[in-house]
DNA sequence: AGTCCTGGATAGTGTTGGTATCCAGCCAAG
DNA sequence: CTTGGCTGGATACCAACACTATCCAGGACT
């Protein structure tokens, strides 16, 4: 398959596939000669996944390629693609030398810890949280642990639904993708339905036709 | 209040306070002289939302400016401004005239007549769930009725527990602000619970130590 | 009187994610 | 065996975004 055959099948122009490559997003094609390359129906699946990962996932093209620096690598182990994945999707904010964040990152670590839950100290949703924290009492929302209840209940029940569907004797390249798909973009599938959701019970409450 | 005070308080740059200002974020203060304008505890309170905006929920400027818009305009209801916050956070793909997706977004409105939603016909979240459909079925992992049920089940949950927190005889300024810290903050809550839940429950799943 | 702060204007910066061009070198069709 | 189109590879360019830096002259405080 020539790089224009490749084009049109991914819905990627001719100039982006290169670019990929450059960015080592997507590996070369086998050289056939000085001029042309042949490429494959991996290197196909690769191209939708950089484009489901960039385009639904919106991840930038850096986080991408630690991501599939670790699908590559076949040393990489399911938890350890899980961390890699999280570390990559962020936030990268680096929290702030203050007193209120860092008494919302204690409040993190406390619920987690009082959760039980098995997580790394270093997990960028830990700061992800503990910034919405802060953010939420500079406003004068103070946030509560009967708040937080249908939330941890929601993501549990979710989250035991995803690490049951990834499962499976398949190979692991296929794995790999599930798990993927599983972390990127069904968080995209449960975001929307939230917003949907949402704006249903505000209508319920608010609507009047 | 000057604005350096203003800058100490709400912890942004005195720049970034002239470039909402000359956005039209913030309104400019109350001309003391031609040099000087004086600044008020709300000026405070727009700089923590929109700071909130920014930070937590990565809202560009423009969005924000379409959203403090509908705040400040008193003829707008709460389910208007609900409207207004779903289309300014977005997401802003115009869908491709492409049958997979169309397909796709007829599955997303199917569902959604199914479940009795009231949800405009244009809210931005169908076409999130649409694409993210459409990435799915690309990537050999058709979604199924089944695989969303738990998410549905979630999002109704959360969402109910968000607009019964909205609920009140506050002033509407208050209001308003609950409106918005439940749709973008708490949606950075869920999401952050939903990873650190799938770490865990990976980690059980996976982890040997 | 001198120093600092301010509003307002204009210009510049760094990052991100591509696009656009150009150049030979090939390859296949006529 | 030439001609037209496609290629790999390199370089330059671009637009959007969210600030950030400078400059200016006019107050204000000390």
């Amino acid at each position: 398959m020539q790089i224009s055959e490749l084009s049109d099948r991914s819905g990627l122009t001719v100039q982006t596939i290169k670019f990929y490559i450059r960015e080592e997003l997507l590996p070369k094609g086998a050289a056939a000669s000085s001029t042309r390359s042949e490429y494959d129906e991996r290197h196909l699946e690769r191209l939708r996944l950089i484009r489901a990962l960039r385009e639904v996932g919106d991840l930038p093209v850096a986080a991408i390629k630690r991501i599939v620096a670790a699908v590559d690598d076949d040393t990489v182990g399911m938890h350890e693609l899980f961390g890699t994945t999280q570390h990559a999707i962020g936030p990268h904010v680096l929290p702030p030398d203050d007193p209120h964040w860092r008494a919302a990152r204690e409040d993190v670590d406390a619920l987690i810890r009082e959760l039980g839950w098995r997580v790394a100290g270093e997990a960028p949703a830990r700061d992800l949280l503990a910034q919405t924290f802060v953010a939420l009492r500079r406003l004068g929302f103070p946030i509560t642990l009967t708040d937080l209840r249908p939330y941890v209940r929601a993501a549990v029940t979710v989250a035991e639904h995803e690490i049951g569907r990834v499962t499976g004797d398949a190979p692991r390249s296929r794995t790999v993708h599930s798990m993927l798909v599983s972390t990127v973009l069904y968080e995209q599938v449960l975001t929307a339905l939230h917003r949907l959701a949402q704006e249903d019970a505000s209508a319920r409450r608010y609507g009047s036709e």
